[in-house]
DNA sequence: TTTCCTGCAAAAGCTTTGCAAGTAC
DNA sequence: GTACTTGCAAAGCTTTTGCAGGAAA
């Protein structure tokens, strides 16, 4: 996607287009897997001399503010994101903290199998609003060599 | 459940039983929420008047690798405990950080719903071995007020 | 007695913040 | 021109580590 597109992305979100927020933002979406924020920051650094990882950071929690990207959950302490914002599952690798994303064409049979009414039932009963669902299943070791482009490491655990 | 139990469990799973862990084990166990290591910390500083977070951190890795407790992904980048390790679902407040327990008889119609045959599918396209279902549910705001003794708060992003 | 665990303090890793200079609109 | 962003450096928070003394088995 040329750039003109993504200045128009950001001003239907409402918010400016800077070659930061450009760079990154294009690195997050074509990258293909769901790397930390150290990673997208050596991902941009060729291309953007002087970036500064507090940079990256503050992009990331202004894309995910306007709901660009999403930060996900892991266990690892050291927060990952994605720019597909479709819903779709996960897997997390237990050994490395790694996630990849399953297939559409698979996913969507599980996410939309999910029965509607026992979410209901569990609004009713919790006193709650459900807003998403996020679904992630858990593989032992490490990511598959990259058939798909998801591979991607660097964090805590990962030693 | 009194100390000699735990004192057995703990022996089953071939870890050391010392005061320190027992304490922060029943802490856990009994506290039906998802407190951080912190919040812990404070719960059981009380009973165990010289016990370090330092402590805290090894009991859990210890208690996780044995698989008496788990942790749970989160998105704020520290990490909540549960010692509750059957399969249930967990709902997370996205603007506190929060987490509670779906009830087990809602949650199960939804775990016992996946279809095994798209997991199948998945581990054979993906290459993959799936070992184990995390569903987040996910609820705009804060947990209601406890009346289910849920409520724990206190981390980076609740402020 | 041997091995593992604790407490302390220090270090490491991830993320946020304050501020002056610069840029988008 | 105004308001928002950037880069830098420093601080803040969470988690891990090294080591000497202590407790469990």
């Amino acid at each position: 996607m040329p750039l003109i597109c993504i200045r128009e992305l950001f001003a239907a979100h409402q918010i400016r287009c800077t070659r930061q927020r450009a760079a990154v933002y294009e690195a997050l979406r074509d990258c293909h897997s769901h790397p930390t924020a150290e990673a997208l920051f050596k991902l941009v650094q060729p291309q953007l001399d002087g970036i500064s990882l507090a940079t990256v950071y503050n992009t990331l929690e202004a894309l995910c503010r306007v709901g660009l990207v999403r930060k996900l959950p892991t266990e690892s302490g050291c927060c990952r994101y994605e720019a597909d914002t479709d819903d779709h599952l996960h897997i997390r690798f237990a050994d490395s903290s790694e996630i990849a994303d399953v297939p559409h064409h698979l996913g969507s049979q599980l996410l939309e199998n999910l029965p509607k009414d026992v979410i209901d039932r569990i609004e009713r009963e919790m006193g709650v609003k459900i807003e998403g669902v996020a679904i992630q299943l858990i593989a032992r070791g490490s990511a598959p060599k990259s058939r798909h482009g998801w591979s991607d490491s660097a964090c805590r655990e990962s030693a």
